[in-house]
DNA sequence: TCTCTGTACTAACAACTGTTAGTTAGCAAT
DNA sequence: ATTGCTAACTAACAGTTGTTAGTACAGAGA
């Protein structure tokens, strides 16, 4: 992503998003983060509207490229649930403030939103899909997929929350090490 | 709670917290909402403000409540846990709206904002204490107990947003297979 | 019958919202 | 020297926000 005045905005709304959500966050409070004032935004962008589409719609086409990779990787269904951690710790190490408006304010979404229904039901459709072969090959316990899957794709969509504060844990330590919880669980 | 006109206001404005969240929501939403007009509100609530307090911090209290039995009750580690995942399946089913306020929107809270983080950390402290006995004891795997208690959180925070799409799942069902799913894992 | 309580209404407020119009200044290329 | 681009500004707009004041009415208890 090219250094642009644009993209400046986008960033610096993306830390004012993960702060208060979308809503309460007004273009003034936005400017003034800026040094600037709030006219002077749509200079670069054309309406708060967009700002939110930029981040949350890169975010989940990025997501959708990184599972088409995975799935049709030559892989076991484990190995696969393995990369999805991966990916979306990679994910969150790189667009920490973007994760929670791709999170919590996707429902502020205007003409995009379908769009992003759409790519997030694919995604999760793909996931299911995955746990599912996993099961019926015997690598994976019998129990309802969607409790795996859910249980699974919950904490990896509340890293962003975590992250952050964990500045001591570098990509593939943290990766191993929630695979290893979430996928062979926690006790001895 | 009993059944009066107030507790009608609180709970229908949980429930369209639940959906644009707090700042998206204004008080002629929630009297269309309720088939009257904003300043009707008033009669049974002093501000907006006071519904999201009300709303959160009974949440946050139950927990604490939850916790504080569980954490003294004459339990291993494991038995704790799998106390925990059932207290947070409850209160979802109880609460599931509410639930979404309390993940979403507690940073909202003005006069009770420092209560509530107060009452989280506790809640958190008590946690990581569990987890850590358990590996103390040989219970539980040794990886940092933060992200074992991450994975298990975020699960359970989660909860609110799946619980309503699964009615065919009564709660010791759910209890069973989400404290198998997170604490044993999911590989044969 | 009178009064109180609960619950609703209309009208209005001051502040804040996203956004537009019109302007200005610096800087690079012609 | 002139042009055009980038990026900032002030001023203002129409609509929305939470909230208050004042009022009305129906039912319950005295």
């Amino acid at each position: 992503m090219e250094k642009t005045r644009r993209n400046d905005i986008i960033n610096t709304a993306s830390q004012l998003f993960k702060e208060k959500g979308y809503s309460a966050v007004t273009m003034r409070d936005l400017a003034t983060a800026m040094g600037i004032k709030a006219a002077s935004l749509y200079n670069h962008i054309s309406s708060k509207q967009e700002i939110l589409d930029a981040i949350i719609i890169s975010l989940a086409e990025k997501f959708i490229e990184g599972m088409e990779l995975i799935k049709n990787s030559d892989n076991t269904a484990m190995e696969k649930l393995t990369l999805l951690v991966a990916l979306h710790v990679e994910m969150t190490l790189q667009h920490p403030q973007g994760m929670a408006s791709l999170n919590n304010d996707w429902m502020h979404l205007d003409k995009q939103r379908s769009y992003y229904l759409q790519m997030r039901k694919n995604y999760e459709k793909d996931f299911l899909d995955i746990v599912k072969t996993g099961i019926s090959q015997g690598d994976i316990i019998d129990i309802k997929p969607e409790i795996i899957m859910f249980s699974i794709l919950s904490t990896l969509r509340s890293l962003y929350l975590w992250i952050p504060k964990k500045e001591d844990l570098n990509t593939t330590d943290l990766s191993q090490n929630l695979s290893r919880v979430l996928l062979s669980g926690i006790n001895k």
